[in-house]
DNA sequence: GATGAATGAGCTTTCATTCAT
DNA sequence: CATGAATGAAAGCTCATTCAT
């Protein structure tokens, strides 16, 4: 089975095995109810659509979730937290000294490691972008708690850098939000609106990267 | 009334009003949804919440518009069709011969007209943003006419500009996109994440173009 | 109509008539909620039920009582009020002067007065029987408000008397208490425990009334 | 255990000992049965809350009683006969002779023999007097064997001090009605209308016993 | 014997939509 | 045109009961 099973699921899986085992009924709770909540919202989702899907009996679903809104929280969480987990890490900011010579190397690294998250758990992503405008106790841990975590760390990696005269001299948050701008556009594009499309996506990584770097003029004296 | 009425309403207003009179009905009608779509989305808005704040009665929504999608589609069409529309107007291409005389003018122009336009319609490209992904009439709409279009005129600006050697060599749909993406990720951050932030735009635009023309590495031999 | 109407019904829309007008619709949701409530109790009568005894559509129901509690509540609040009535009303006390020239008088009229009232609306008063003690805002209503009204204005009247040398002395709450326990004794009896019984209303009461007068014991040498 | 177990308990536990063994286990479910069926009704308790109550799985309960029906008669049943035990003892109208010199004498020691009977069971008398009238077994019961097996028994008694000259004449039903009114009267305002009270139950007794042989007229020539 | 996950029928309540007034 | 009472399908959720462990 685990060959068959999507990313976003063993990647959810061992979130929450971490505190407690999932027996299989509950898995393909959580099976359908991603896939119908990514497919057509949680609003215009029935519990009885997720138990059908999932081939159980709808009480099953309760017994497991107490509301449907808790079936929508177990769900998406955890994956909250894991979305800004790297830059969360207690030793994250250790690491630019040894691993990162340059913020370009910083920046090719996070921005191929959450594509790859983001790829993999394209589903709950995508329901995470939706629901949380519309459920206060997402929004607030959204807005007052990762948020404000990811930026604080952005911005010292950043004044970092700008100390070692790499990047121009600008306030640090907005440096962090033209390069957070450069790498969601185009994670969201390629994962979200045209996902269909063929990505080259070491060639597209290389390019933000570049273009964070140097933006579009080109090189002085090279025409 | 015209004083009190909200931004995006007159602009709504003036869309519809040149195909057929609205009643004051019908206006109240338009308002209500509008506010209520955008506080809870769509599907947890009930068409009784819509006419008890419009201060209609039930059937009167049904009167104007056959069914609950109706009235969202006569929200969000003619307001999709004005997100894009200085992009595709017949005389958008020429307008650049005339008037912009760098890349970055263009730009700067049409990021602030963009803005302005998204902070005087907050709520409706709420809805946009938050519906169209689960109706297949807006996301085909979107993908397969608004987008191409735009991402067309934008490629023959690239295009244009880089003949003249102001943009680096790159495809030009690559440049479209990262343009776009730093564009859109200030607009949005502004109008919906940070909102009650108070934002001074005219620098925050000169900002995102300076970054999108040189990036952030600073002026070799600046420092 | 009127005719085949039940007692309890007309006696039930008099209450509410003074405030609102009922629809036809709504007389035919009462009169089927009071028929099932009172045969299986309102705990185990399911709205479904009353829909369809009532000939109406589910939804119906709730258009005009927000939830099945209020329905009940619509039906038991009022005729609360009116059960003790007589004994709350203004002019209560001042009755006694003019009308009843002895205790005795009082006890028969009073008793004649709420067994007709019991017997007119017999199946509400075996609701309010059984589910006063289960409903908070009943029970309070019940025992803080309407006992302790009726028990005061009781009280004076015994009060009365006692000082006139027609009613023993003792505690005056002591003799409403037994007094009371005598006419309800027949009142339930009559009503609720053996309806099919026949009975002779007049006989029984004046049997209780020289009871309470008198008790059990024969006239000293009347034998 | 027994010094903490509530006295409806040990008094319900000895009437089915006497039958079969019941098991620690059995013994809570009836205890939170009991505890919950009379604090809110039994059709609005589930037997999950029983089963949480009681510390056992919800199937444990359905190993011992085949339905939640089942529960509720094995609690109400044995209780309904122990209620009226005493008047249905085949030696009971023999003990007149030998015990009680007068009436009055008779209906002080069955007064305070039942009424520390419902002090004693009081949670359980009061799901009687709840669900008595909804379940037709249980009606059935109570309208054709208790009461007419207590009433005939107390006919005969009356009669017995009627012929005595005791008790004024009058059809013995009806005496035996109006005792068991002013009994019941008391027991009931005291046990489940206002328990909180004070109550000091041997003057109580005394008061009722004098109104049933005297009524509430004062002694002539006392004033 | 005890467990508790699973069931599915049934519950109360909501809601988009209709239509007589 | 506007109304709002009425509808009935469908929603989220509860619950007595079963059964594999």
């Amino acid at each position: 089975m685990a060959d068959e099973m999507e990313q976003w699921l063993s990647s959810l899986l061992r979130l929450i095995d971490e505190d407690e085992k999932m027996t299989e009924r509950q898995i393909r709770i959580i099976q359908a109810a991603v896939d119908t909540f990514a497919e057509k919202g949680y609003a215009s989702t029935s519990t009885a659509e997720i138990a059908q899907k999932a081939g159980v009996a709808e009480g099953t679903i309760f017994r497991h979730y107490k509301t449907k809104k808790d079936l929508l929280l177990s769900i998406v969480t955890p994956m909250m937290s894991k979305l800004v987990a790297p830059f969360v890490l207690r030793d994250f900011l250790k690491v630019l000294d040894t691993e990162y010579r340059h913020f370009e190397d910083f920046l090719r690294a996070a921005m191929r490691n959450r594509l790859e998250f983001v790829k993999k758990n394209a589903p709950i992503v995508k329901i995470m972008l939706h629901e949380i405008p519309f459920h206060p106790e997402l929004r607030d841990k959204f807005k007052e708690e990762l948020i404000p975590q990811v930026a604080e760390r952005l911005r010292r990696i950043v004044t970092h850098f700008q100390a070692r005269g790499e990047i121009v001299e600008m306030p640090p948050f907005a440096v962090v939000r033209m390069s957070v701008s450069a790498v969601l556009g185009y994670i969201l594009t390629r994962c979200f609106l045209f996902p269909e499309y063929d990505w080259n996506d070491e060639e597209e990584i290389e390019r933000v990267v570049r273009f964070i770097m140097h933006g579009l003029t080109p090189k002085s004296g090279a025409d």
